[in-house]
DNA sequence: AAAAATAATGCAATCGATTGCGCAATCTAT
DNA sequence: ATAGATTGCGCAATCGATTGCATTATTTTT
């Protein structure tokens, strides 16, 4: 259907016999045009239901005010509520976000980036996919000198701001503490390890290991993506060596909900048998029973700080680059508590 | 920092001393620019990083070949599901979709999509905020005769596509399967009934008492915003009553979660005591204890559909509207089967 | 009242890609 | 060899908003 070709300023400028210039000064309140005019314009634009079109004004400013926030998966509670965080940020300062998925698959990634550059946003926040790519499509951007954020999943081979949390720490802390509730074989099902975010919390459960004089076993760390289905196979495959553990450090919530589950079926209580602990606290992870110890990390400011930093970038207050690393803290509750669990 | 200046179809044109139009078109395969000069142009594009501004094509061509979708929260995963089914259609058809969330916010919403229609998004896929307002944001669409799909959460008023699950028929056969259990005072956990999607379940809820001889109490239906906190909120309201309920009909999973830990903490054991039904099967509906009887509805197929109906408003193959009304399956499970309860 | 200063507005180029129309070069047919 | 067809490409306008520079209208100054 043919377009209905929208109200312009030269339709604004015709009806007042003025000229369009004046138009779109009076329009952006600049002080140039008077009093009079600029009402006569703005009361015209009302009655014939002007738009300003942006992709007009964006082309002409090179500039879209527009932010692009690339997470690999949307519903995943710690992804959404960086996202909330951006916006909150983003839209105070005028900014729109724009968001998409990568469903943690490198071509949808590689899509979605190009199209974000191709529609000239601003900048771009990402966390990247787990499956590994060269990361020419983000490398352009440093090319292009658009303001780029890393978040929680960072390319370190790129220079850029990069937000992560304290994955080390975290891991450590999680292993710590099922030493101290007195469990002997602790497993650990990992991340993609080719992911910073992932190496990093093993590391920390290695180090806790170590720490305490307990030998690492290999077998006793699995690595997988983390679904659902991955946690019970995870899971399984743990439960099933000759030598199995007494608890797993999950990779995350999500994983920790499914094993549970799964040595449910076995017949093997959480925690007096087995301990768990998650990490990134979803939602669900306080309400199951038995309800999840977990890290937790703090999404929402992540967001806003991810958000600050790209508008420092874009509005050219910042020439350097830094990377924030945000604290974590240990949430213990009762897939972990042996000395509370009844 | 002064946005370095991109290389253009000019600067292709000016190293090959001919002229932008021959660039354009042998950019787009367009057969009346011979191969030998095509394959020139494609190579000095690729050498000196030509990316094309899409701006400038949306603008001259009146087309952004993008979707908009606008839901009100991201990280519910009926939501999310819709997302991930519109991508995927979308995407396969060469357009790009912009996703925002609303959470449940009036203005928000009407940033959202003043933001999407100054744009120039070729179709906005929407499911309206709870919030209520008088969708003049959302008329202009129609007036300026852009694509227009609403699911889930619809404008009566608004002419346009629409997709919606029979959610009369799930409030119907949740209150029917509850009373088939042999719950003998049902209570309703409502959400904002100014949303079709609410009122329809909870007519279905009241044809079911209906149907069945039960005289339905005022009382025992309750309206909120679903959230975590007005689960909990309503379950003890609901459970505070002189004449409390045997089951309760949850308007989500959310709310059937919180009010099965309240009742938890009030000693009452679901399903025995107590019965309890949500709606939208969430994921961790299925791994809780008691794992939660919900409705399921068909988000990734309606998503797709959504994708379909406006691909074809889109491309002009369509001129009639239609509300489409897709099919919801009761998933029975713990929370509300007495017979299997231990 | 003429000159100078100030205020208000217009002209035309620009952002980068697209496209109708026309011109020139090459090829085909007679 | 010449009219006619075909192929390959360029000119210039267009999409809608913005802005440096000029121009005109108005006010102030002497």
């Amino acid at each position: 259907m043919q377009k209905k070709s929208e109200p312009t300023i030269h339709d604004i400028a015709r009806e007042l016999k003025i000229s369009a210039s004046t138009v779109s000064r009076a329009l952006q309140n600049n002080p140039r045009i008077s009093l009079k005019t600029r009402d006569k314009i703005i009361s015209v634009a009302e009655r014939i239901g002007y738009h300003p079109n942006t992709l007009a004004s964006n082309l002409r400013n090179k500039k879209s005010n527009t932010i692009g926030i690339v997470v690999p998966l949307i519903n995943r509670n710690f992804f959404s509520a960086v996202i909330s965080g951006v916006e909150e940020v983003a839209f105070k300062a005028g900014y729109t976000v724009v968001i998409s998925q990568s469903n943690d698959l490198a071509n949808k990634e590689i899509a979605i980036v190009r199209s974000m550059f191709a529609n000239r946003v601003d900048g771009l926040i990402i966390s990247i996919a787990m499956q590994p790519t060269n990361y020419e499509h983000l490398k352009i951007f440093r090319k292009k000198n658009i303001p780029l954020v890393f978040f929680d999943r960072v390319v370190p081979e790129i220079e850029a701001n990069k937000i992560v949390v304290d994955d080390f720490l975290g891991g450590f802390r999680v292993t710590q503490h099922l030493i101290d509730q007195g469990y002997k074989r602790i497993g650990h099902m990992a991340g993609p390890l080719n992911l910073q975010t992932y190496s990093d919390r093993k590391r920390g459960y290695l180090e806790a290991l170590s720490k305490n004089g307990i030998p690492f076993e290999e077998e006793l760390s699995v690595s997988s993506s983390l679904t659902s289905e991955d946690g019970a196979a995870t899971a399984k495959k743990l439960m099933d060596l000759p030598n199995p553990p007494d608890a797993i450090f999950c990779g995350n919530d999500t994983t920790a909900l499914s094993s549970i589950v799964y040595l449910k079926e076995l017949g093997l209580k959480v925690p007096q048998e087995v301990g768990i602990v998650g990490f990134s606290n979803e939602p669900f992870s306080r309400m199951v029973s038995p309800s999840i110890s977990t890290i937790v990390q703090p999404a929402f400011m992540m967001g806003q700080k991810a958000a600050e930093l790209i508008l420092n970038q874009i509005e050219q207050k910042e020439r350097t680059f830094r990377t924030l690393v945000l604290p974590t803290e240990l949430e213990i509750r009762e897939s972990s508590n042996r000395r509370l669990a009844p």
